[in-house]
DNA sequence: TAAGGAATTTGACTCATATCAAATTCGCCC
DNA sequence: GGGCGAATTTGATATGAGTCAAATTCCTTA
């Protein structure tokens, strides 16, 4: 009486990840009997930089950050991983070492498929194996994108960005952020200080109003020409 | 009498990647057959941000540039690709509009491998399909750590961790920039100023021997310290 | 081999963001 | 409901790297 709610969860969770979607019932029972469930508690390391990662994990609940760590202490969060979302694939084919750590920001729920039980359903299901290159390549585009956004945009437009990409559709107004102002700021690639005047600025230009971590967009129009128009405009 | 030596190209430069190693004999026929093979010269596009790529480009010789454009005419070599090396795996499973350019940096010619063949051999093949998720997986890796590499490393670390990946073993002294000085700058995130002053710096303080784009390798040990050892070093 | 243009280097100066420090405010737990 | 520690904001200052400009050096092409 202990399997089988642990099945019921990894199953609702793993039945949601585009990842498994086009898998046949079958191969999906079978993913879903060898899949384990993890809890983490808040601040501790589910995966350490170095050393091997056990499989693709998907999480449940909570929330797990992946950090790279630079020379001095420095940090920076290459994703911030919620519910439904996975991570871990990158590691599937490892021959370098894991770069980063994964810790769990919170008290977390993961679910956990051996990187086995995902080899050998891509030589048995060419599906799967479709699905998995087709969610390796939108990684490998978002990842892209991040790059750019880092390398080639200011603070203040890759805030704004961020903030557009939070809101669902086109007309919602209130967005929430999924963390904590520090993390999120990691996650834009500046400092915390740097992320407050930013938002600062956003609202006594009028685009936002901040209420802690809710955030109401009062004028996407403006905000969509924040994200482009960078520092210097051309009048 | 055009076909049979194109042929012979396309299988040279094909049956050396990777990718196709452990690709059944027939299978690798029937894309060699599908390949075709294209030349460019210097200065032109390849690929054009915001359409769509044809399909898996290998290198056969010349080299081809992927650039990023920021708001401003700010550019970011995301990649130089070179013989047997190839690009547009991402943009096989496009949903997403492709975010660079690509620019042949010299007179170059380019196997296509045509997407519609690739997905039909991750169908046909699960060794194909195993070998493609692995290269992604593998390219996914350099990304993050270029990542890192760019946002947490200043511009002397980069240059001395780049110079080190040059060398083939950890003997080899000599190492000779594979493109102009302002390509290799754009790659590494800095602009050819500072690519120049950071060069110029490890030359003064005997780490390296610079003669054009021929560069030896004089203490590969500090070399090494500087790849780590920030601007800021605990002694 | 000379001319012309590109690549590279060097110098002076600017700017966006990080740092350091301190004041506030927020969220919880008892 | 008050008090503590964490989160956030705000101010002052420092700095790495970019920008602009000009001097040189390298390659090619004629």
């Amino acid at each position: 009486m202990n399997a089988a709610p642990r099945e019921r969860l990894a199953l609702g969770v793993l039945a949601r990840l585009p990842l498994f979607q086009s898998v046949s019932r079958q191969h999906f029972a079978e993913v879903v009997r060898q899949a384990r469930s993890l809890h983490y508690r808040r601040g501790q390391l589910v995966a350490k930089r170095g050393e091997p990662v056990p499989g693709l994990f998907a999480v449940a609940y909570g929330m797990v950050k992946l950090e790279l760590h630079g020379s001095a202490g420095a940090e920076r969060i290459l994703r911030l991983v919620g519910p439904s979302q996975t991570f871990g694939e990158i590691a599937l084919f490892r021959q370098q070492p894991l770069l980063l750590d994964a810790v769990a920001v919170v008290d977390t729920g993961l679910i956990l498929v051996p990187a086995a039980t995902l080899l050998t359903l891509i030589e048995t299901d060419a599906h799967f194996a479709r699905g998995l290159v087709a969610s390796l390549c939108q990684r490998l585009h978002a990842m892209v994108s991040d790059f750019e956004a880092t390398t080639l945009h200011g603070a203040t437009e890759r805030l704004a960005a961020y903030l557009q990409s939070l809101a669902a559709s086109p007309e919602a107004a209130r967005v929430t952020l999924p963390a904590a102002k520090k993390l999120i700021a990691a996650r834009l690639g500046m400092t915390k200080e740097t992320f407050s005047r930013a938002l600062g600025g956003l609202a006594r230009d009028g685009l936002v109003r901040v209420a802690g971590r809710s955030i109401e967009l009062l004028d996407r129009e403006r905000l969509e020409r924040a994200v482009r128009g960078n520092t210097l405009r051309q009048p």
